[in-house]
RNA sequence: GCGCCAGUAGCUCAACGGACAGAGCAACUCCCUUCUAAGGAGUAGGUUGUAGGUUCGAUUCCUAUCUGGCGCGCCA
């Protein structure tokens, strides 16, 4: 199909290099009014300044670009100009019904679109250390990072969702100190449940050790080097153990999350080849010993290899990008993480840049915000941590009192569903307060009203025998008069591409929220205020709903939200 | 101390430098003999932290200032 933005852009662009002799870009948008037509252009108050002593102002500029416009747009039925000098156009009802006849035709494909084929893209994301919670944070880094590997494979890229964890470190050996310390037995623990929290409390008691207790502070620091050596059987064995406890829960996590990871890499995989890395590079004066630390001095200084001469996170991420790239030569690496390792991947960015260019060029750092608690604080080191499990859980506990003849399938898409939801809605660079009430809420701007909103499509189409058989030729569509309602949601629908390529390119799911809210608020007014079935206009409804379902389907999808048929 | 980010309705958040600053929740009115009421219609709620500036136009950009969060050589 024709894309509709594009030729307006390129009929302006031509017609105002007749008139001030240069290229100009040209932005079409979406207005946010209705009333203002299917799309948009400021490009006449942007450029006015060029023509300011042929035409009197910008609206009468407009409007003799408008004349020059006429005819020249097949698909667009009318041009305005409106003050103080935007232009605006409406789609022809023509096109709009091979529009609707082409999302019913292309179903679960409609939006996709091909700019990033052939591209490799290396998207890491989650990032959960074991020893520790998998905590409401790394929910939200799995949430945006699963839908981000959906969002990009849909404009075409081969995509590797990939996972980094620390299993090596101080966080480690002050988990292992607290597994040493405590009264509670190891072999006695048989659930996942006891033994993640036996693990979590077991790192909050170290934690507290470290800062509090010197001796203990020193047998912490004795024990991380231990394990970064291996020369302590007793303590591997202990290290093994948790680490494989701590990776099991993970997995149960990502099932439920419906993440896949095509590859795992661990900091005890990454820490010797990083320190070799950094080690070698000291004599040609990009890395300097200071204190008996290897450092960086970038933006800020940091270090990269300790006095006790291990490798510090930084140094391990030189190395994780060398073996990434061995193992799938992409043409962009992409980390996600909290936005507090904004510095702190500039610097290791600056550093890989001195180390190996080619890599630094291609490996983007994207942030996102921190999750608060609106009913408290939120501490791994004391151990008051609302863990990732546990709210899905709650979630679905409520969701069973609430509806206590739903199925555990459907029970469980829902409660994921608005998790995830709560996590995507709001923009991802900004920290949010997060309230068990409103992330479990099926109300309003939620995930299970846009899944409800979903199965109600799918009830209606449910009623007929063979709905995809009902639609209608176009010629036989375009004699009917639409309704308010169905007119502002078939104009609504058509945007679905230009919105997913916004959200994909921007990494920002929730432009996506946004719009498939807007979406089924709609096509729910449409619903209240007309009878689908049994009306004049049946096959042009069922069509429409037909679409509607196709849309909300393929967005939840690009979410990592599944849709229920039935609710 | 230095740096980064943010302050928008009672609460939680939207708004490529654009058109009367929008939603959801909470409050108040209505709508189920009708395809799913997890729904729909409506009312009320704002000097966008403060003071300047740039612009045809500023929540958005700049400067100052206040408040909050985060980060700053041996954690990850």
């Amino acid at each position: 199909m024709q894309n509709v933005e594009k030729e307006i852009a390129d009929a302006l662009k031509k017609i105002l290099k007749e008139e001030i002799g240069e290229d100009v870009k040209i932005e079409i948008s979406r207005p946010q009014d209705s009333s203002h037509g299917d799309y948009s252009t400021n490009i006449i108050l942007r450029i006015f300044h060029k023509l300011a002593q042929k035409y009197q102002n910008p609206h009468d500029l407009a409007e003799f670009i408008v004349n020059q416009l006429q005819k020249k747009l097949p698909n667009i039925e009318k041009i305005q100009a409106f003050p103080p000098g935007f232009i605006n156009f409406w789609l022809s009802g023509k096109y709009l019904f091979e529009k609707l006849d082409h999302i019913t035709t292309q179903q679960d494909n409609f939006g996709k679109e091909a700019q990033l084929r052939n591209k490799k893209i290396m998207l890491e994301f989650a990032d959960p250390n074991p020893f520790k919670e998998f905590h409401i944070g790394h929910l939200r880094n799995i949430t945006l990072g699963e839908s981000y590997a959906r969002l990009l494979e849909f404009q075409g890229a081969d995509v590797w969702r990939v996972n980094y964890q620390g299993d090596v470190g101080m966080h480690v050996a002050k988990a292992l100190w607290g597994v040493q310390n405590s009264k509670v037995k190891m072999q006695n623990l048989k659930s996942k449940d006891e033994r993640s929290k036996f693990l979590g409390e077991a790192y909050a008691l170290g934690a507290k050790a470290y800062d509090e207790d010197e001796k203990a502070k020193k047998e912490i620091e004795e024990i991380n080097l231990k394990i970064y050596q291996k020369s302590d059987q007793s303590l591997n064995k202990l290290w093994e153990k948790g680490r494989k406890w701590s990776l099991d829960h993970f997995e149960e996590i990502y099932k439920r999350l419906r993440t896949r990871y095509k590859r795992y890499y661990f900091e005890s995989q990454t820490a010797e080849p990083g320190r070799e890395i950094v080690l070698k590079n000291i004599e040609n004066k990009i890395f300097e010993k200071h204190d008996g630390a290897v450092v960086f001095r970038g933006t800020h200084t940091r270090v990269f290899v300790t006095s006790e001469n291990y490798a510090t996170y930084e140094a391990k991420d030189l190395a994780l990008a060398k073996i990434k790239f061995e193992d799938f030569k992409y043409d962009r690496s992409i980390i996600i993480t909290a936005n507090e390792q904004i510095e702190y991947f500039k610097v290791v960015l600056e550093a890989m840049k001195k180390v190996s260019l080619e890599l630094a060029n291609k490996t983007i750092h994207e942030s996102f915000g921190f999750v608060k608690l609106k009913e408290g604080k939120m501490s791994s080191r004391k151990g008051s941590v609302i863990t990732g499990e546990w709210l899905l859980d709650e979630a679905k506990n409520r969701l069973k009192s609430q509806f206590p003849k739903m199925d555990g399938e459907t029970l469980e898409k829902v409660a994921v569903g608005a998790v995830k939801y709560s996590m995507l809605k709001f923009s991802r660079k900004s920290d949010i307060t997060f309230s068990f009430d409103e992330s479990i809420s099926l109300e309003g701007n939620s995930g299970p009203y846009l899944q409800y909103s979903y199965a109600r499509t799918q009830s209606v189409l449910a009623k007929i025998p063979n709905p995809k058989s009902k639609i209608p030729n176009n010629s036989k569509l375009q004699n009917i008069k639409l309704e308010r309602e169905e007119e502002l949601l078939l104009r609504l629908l058509i945007h679905f591409p230009e919105v997913v390529k916004d959200s994909s390119e921007n990494f920002a799911p929730n432009i996506l929220c946004n719009f498939l809210f807007e979406l089924a608020q709609s096509f729910n007014n449409f619903y209240q205020k007309h009878k689908i079935i049994g009306s004049k206009t049946e096959e042009f409804r069922l069509n429409l709903t037909l679409a509607v379902g196709q849309i909300l389907k393929n967005g939840l999808f690009l979410l990592g939200i599944e849709a229920p048929e039935k609710m």
